[in-house]
DNA sequence: CCATTATATTAGTATATATGAATATTAGAA
DNA sequence: TTCTAATATTCATATATACTAATATAATGG
């Protein structure tokens, strides 16, 4: 669960947002990610660092260049979690919490 | 996106997805998810403000009770988020980038 | 009305994060 | 090696957030 609160945390902010926007079309390099949002180069590398950390980009070195990409793996391990804490399933704390509720609903 | 950076801050902490899990289940009063979870009262409250002004929980009083529910609708609308910033469009950043990129890739 | 229960708000504190300036590192070119 | 370009790190600051204690509000029952 851990990993998915970092991937959550990666997600909450609008210039990493823009930046798997940008990426979706394909791999990138950081000057070309610099080019399409209006911050400088080390906040841009700060924001790359958390989507690495958090896996849903993934990053090479070519050359002088840093090439990024999706983590397309990533991206669906956080819509199936997404899905799993949101839909109904046997096994869940509510079934301990909701024997002697307060209230009947 | 404004919409879904609050969606992903609220969904970037760890009491908040167990509240989440705890209503997959159904719907449950404010008291229940507090014996769910080791936090005081105000905390919990705290929580679940910022869970419903996200939109993923719906709350409504019933008697002294406050009853909470997870918005589905919301959750689907943040599954088709992620979808669409992280697989390929026509219309994006990235097409205005590419030109003249400093590197091939 | 008063007492009790359930929930929300306020105030204060501690921690985390976004940002840019300055600097460091890394890699290719001259 | 020296210069230059691309990226990363450090440092400082401003803002945001999680948490609790204390208090306030709301609803029901006596």
């Amino acid at each position: 669960m851990e990993d998915k609160i970092e991937i959550f945390k990666a997600l909450s902010d609008k210039s990493r947002l823009l930046i798997l926007d940008m990426l979706s079309c394909g791999e990138l390099c950081a000057c070309d990610i610099i080019k399409g949002l209006d911050l400088t180069q080390p906040t841009i590398s700060h924001h790359m660092k958390i989507l690495k950390s958090s896996g849903l980009v993934n990053g090479h070195k070519k050359g002088k260049w840093m090439i990024y990409s999706i983590n397309e793996e990533v991206v669906n391990e956080v819509l199936d979690f997404i899905k799993h804490i949101t839909t109904y399933k046997e096994e869940c704390i509510c079934n301990r919490v909701k024997k002697n509720s307060c209230c009947d609903k």
